[in-house]
DNA sequence: TGTTTTTTGTTATTATTATAACAGTCAAAA
DNA sequence: TTTTGACTGTTATAATAATAACAAAAAACA
């Protein structure tokens, strides 16, 4: 009867993990809620009550010791298993993610790219080449993928996002500009960079009216 | 006595634009807020508060005009404004938004770029030249910048902040995974890509529990 | 033109989320 | 050891956000 875990605190945990993540390289072993709170602005209660979702991590009169906090919110999260990732559309963005050395070399191997552009056809990345997105169905057939990563533009998103699914995967990481339609035994997770372009100006245009 | 906009409504804002976008490319004339909630996946009576928290927008028995909808969702964003912009960190990410056509073309163009790194120094991306970090407080002093993009490792990304806020921008738009610390008269957008990586394995992985 | 249907704007209600409070526990100090 | 103070875990309360309900208005139809 273990309860659902709201939106809200599941996309806290990762902020947890990066206070703590730089609590460890400052060599700091323990902290309180009360501190952590001064860090990372959320309530202190609110900090209590997040991690007690998971279970009693602190001690009473000593806080929480930090390194053991963050391996269980790396478990907790799912970041104690390997997620193998396909890109598919390799221009710019597609190929900053591939380039970013924390993915490849963390946990997340991408092992296969994709495009329909003959110009990035064949280029090679980090010892993986890209592909004709046309062989992208027989590709998640002969390999376990875990993720697959849309960074095409908006038009083609879905159409990608149905042959990830027929080829199995868990996840879709959308970065293009359309929300997906997917069975709901497979789970997106969005970034609407635009959006949040949008929303810094209507906050940057209505911040004296406060 | 104009009432607070909470977060939750200011972040649906570009939602609805992006929605009425498509629409409007569709040739649709008018819609309901009924209609559009089995796109947008809102519920009708949040998508009605919603609008109304700016202005009766619709009209009974008709629905809403998408292209005026559109419009004033628009005023209502400040994307009736130009909003000059500098992007500090020109590494794989910070190209890719250099690149992108939408921003240099429609309002936000990018008038300036900085990194520390000799290889980039010097590159021109769309008629702009990479110049040196240091140069960037005298360039903001020359020029109005009113958003600056953080794209660098997230250890420089505080330094930078401060020293957009000394050049008087209004906006950062922080790709680094770091929060950062502003005066409450400049606002973050922040782009947490990892985070929403880690919440996507997360769900990934809580799946079969629902 | 009158009637029915559609659909909004808006208020009332419910659900969710965040904050506050506090008893109980452990660590540290005396 | 014993006592004091520091904290958590957890329940109670308050604040916020989402949904439902509905009267009023306009459009569509007869």
């Amino acid at each position: 009867m273990k309860a659902k875990i709201s939106d809200a605190v599941v996309n806290r945990l990762p902020v947890y993990r990066r206070y703590l993540e730089d609590l460890m390289h400052e060599d700091v072993e323990r902290i309180s809620s009360n501190e952590l709170s001064k860090r990372i602005g959320f309530t202190a209660s609110q900090i209590r009550q997040d991690l007690n979702n998971f279970g009693g991590f602190g001690q009473q009169g000593y806080g929480y010791n930090i390194r053991a906090l963050y391996k269980e919110i790396n478990s907790i999260l799912g970041l104690d298993q390997e997620y193998r990732m396909v890109i598919v559309g390799v221009g710019n963005l597609g190929q900053a993610i591939a380039n970013h050395t924390k993915y490849y070399k963390n946990g997340f191997p991408i092992i296969g790219m994709f495009d329909i552009n003959p110009k990035v056809i064949g280029l090679r990345i980090n010892d993986v080449v890209v592909q004709d997105a046309d062989n992208l169905v027989d590709f998640l057939k002969e390999n376990k993928v875990d993720i697959g990563i849309i960074t095409t533009e908006k038009e083609a998103a879905q159409g990608i996002a149905d042959r990830l699914v027929q080829g199995g995967v868990r996840g879709i990481w959308n970065f293009a500009p359309r929300d997906l339609v997917v069975p709901k035994n497979v789970s997106v997770g969005n970034v609407h960079v635009t959006d949040t372009l949008n929303s810094l100006v209507y906050r940057i245009s209505h911040i004296e009216e406060e």
